[in-house]
DNA sequence: TTCTTTTATCGTATATTTGCGATCAACGAT
DNA sequence: ATCGTTGATCGCAAATATACGATAAAAGAA
């Protein structure tokens, strides 16, 4: 961030486009369904469900957790993730009100 | 997209990520917040209202544009612009179905 | 202790993004 | 025809993102 300058946006926009871009890619939305689709958090098995290689989802794990979507906690050897409610909540709100506030009568 | 592998993912996940990498930037937002302000399309202006050279904005206008989110049309010297609500729609339902499906009871 | 499993991190290569000045193209006005 | 305005595009620089193999770190098992 040396060029960027997003200190001149408000802080719920940079907010709200740091999830977004957490959500922009697909492996990391893919993640987020996988986590989803288990009843209990998930260790390991990320990796074989997605077209990539370990190294790659690792990197995905980290950016969704430094977004705050998911956590991780260690179990013995393994790592179990699962989503974080509570942001995706926030982010979920967040994402309401954006497109409430973009809710237009019609132009053009 | 040349090592990117997104072809692996389905085109929902594909489409879905591109909508979210497009809300990905403070600017791209801020810019559909300020088109979303007025009542009628936006010719100008825009530039005016953000922090950013008019090259950069002209840049995540073109963005948001492939992203289909908003449409611009000419109007004599200007060029207007305004939000694609049809898109809006598709992408507000395709985060709510992502949001209900990452719903989860509980876990942790 | 040594081995195996699991995950993070390092190093590297390539691609994309971000940002801006400079320039170009389109258009209306003079 | 020339000028000024508007906005897109070019060219460039720097920063990030994406991907992966190799390696390190942590923990349980042998």
């Amino acid at each position: 961030m040396a060029r960027t300058k997003q200190d001149q946006f408000s802080a719920e926009l940079v907010q709200l486009a740091a999830w977004a871009k957490a959500l922009g890619h697909p492996a990391r939305v893919a993640i987020l369904q996988v986590l989803a689709a288990r009843q209990m958090c998930v260790c390991g098995e990320i990796v074989d469900e997605l077209p990539l290689a370990q190294a790659t989802v690792s990197q995905h794990l980290r950016a969704l957790k430094d977004a705050g979507l998911i956590q991780g906690t260690i179990d013995g050897p393994a790592v179990c993730y699962c989503l974080a409610p509570d942001t995706l909540a926030a982010l979920r709100r967040a994402f309401e009100a954006l497109f409430d506030g973009l809710q237009r009568p019609g132009c053009c």
